[in-house]
DNA sequence: TCAATAGTTTAGAATAATTCTAAACCACTT
DNA sequence: AAGTGGTTTAGAATTATTCTAAACTATTGA
């Protein structure tokens, strides 16, 4: 009984893991079990390395690249690239744009409906949308 | 007569750069002369660096990098970060969103009008909006 | 015309994010 | 319990970019 309350979090990414076809290892579950409980938020790979830290989990630099390049290839979280020299993995995985606080270099989502594209260019032929991304970009004065 | 066809297309690179502040050295009249003469296009730095060796000039790295950030401060150039790794440097410094072909990391422009933006949200208070990028993401399949 | 001055360029070292390597490790099957 | 194949890891490597400090040059005004 002790045991399950630790535990039971845990088996929902589990499932989550398995169903993505990732072998629920000790790293992954813990990373993916931080990144549900973090709530709607942007990540580097280093700050996502220093929650795990806090939480007690010493997990390589490289394997945290690993596990959210895995993830974003699952669609548990997305990447998005504002700031040429780091990429942030967004929690948020529903459709929705950013602000991007240049000063800060911070990313802060616009809620769904507050951005509105009344026309999308057709891709050129042969060439398939994969997502449109919208940033506003922002700084403070 | 000779001189003056071959060094008359200088005049105006060099009264763009005087008008911005910078001095015209023969490096920035040279990246300034190519870029405008590029014609609508999206440049890394590396590839700037190789138009210059092939149109015969020998300038550094280090001065590449001084030259776009400087062109792009006095809005000569503007800055596009869609790939984290590398940016892109935009000859078209008017208002215009991009299609990103994630297999070849090319831009291409999309015409003016063709994008329509039509209920952006308030940046949060103290912020001001320096720019709005739509970036549609496509791949070829 | 010629310094003096201040801005500019440069090679090469340094940095920072990310990827690679190859050996140790461990999850899952049998 | 052993075998296997995926996973993790430390540390080296890579890549784009920035930094450093010395050499260079555009500008100015004597
Ligand atoms: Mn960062
Ligand atoms: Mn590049
Ligand atoms: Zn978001
Ligand atoms: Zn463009």
């Amino acid at each position: 009984m002790k045991r399950e309350m630790v535990e039971r979090p845990y088996k929902e990414v589990v499932d989550v893991l398995k169903r993505c076809g990732l072998r629920p290892t000790r790293q992954r579950m813990a990373l993916a079990k931080l990144l549900r409980d973090a709530g709607d938020c942007h990540l580097t790979a280093e700050e996502l390395h220093a929650r795990a830290a806090d939480a007690g989990h010493r997990i390589s630099l490289a394997t945290i690249y690993n596990a959210l390049h895995q993830f974003t290839e699952a669609g548990l979280v997305r990447e998005i690239v504002v700031d040429s020299g780091c990429s942030y993995f967004d929690t948020n995985v529903s459709d929705h744009h950013h602000f991007f606080f240049e000063d800060r270099r911070e990313l802060k989502d616009i809620d769904h409906g507050d951005v509105v594209i009344s026309a999308v260019p057709e891709p050129p032929e042969g060439a398939t949308v994969e997502r449109v991304d919208v940033v506003i970009r922002v700084r403070s004065s």
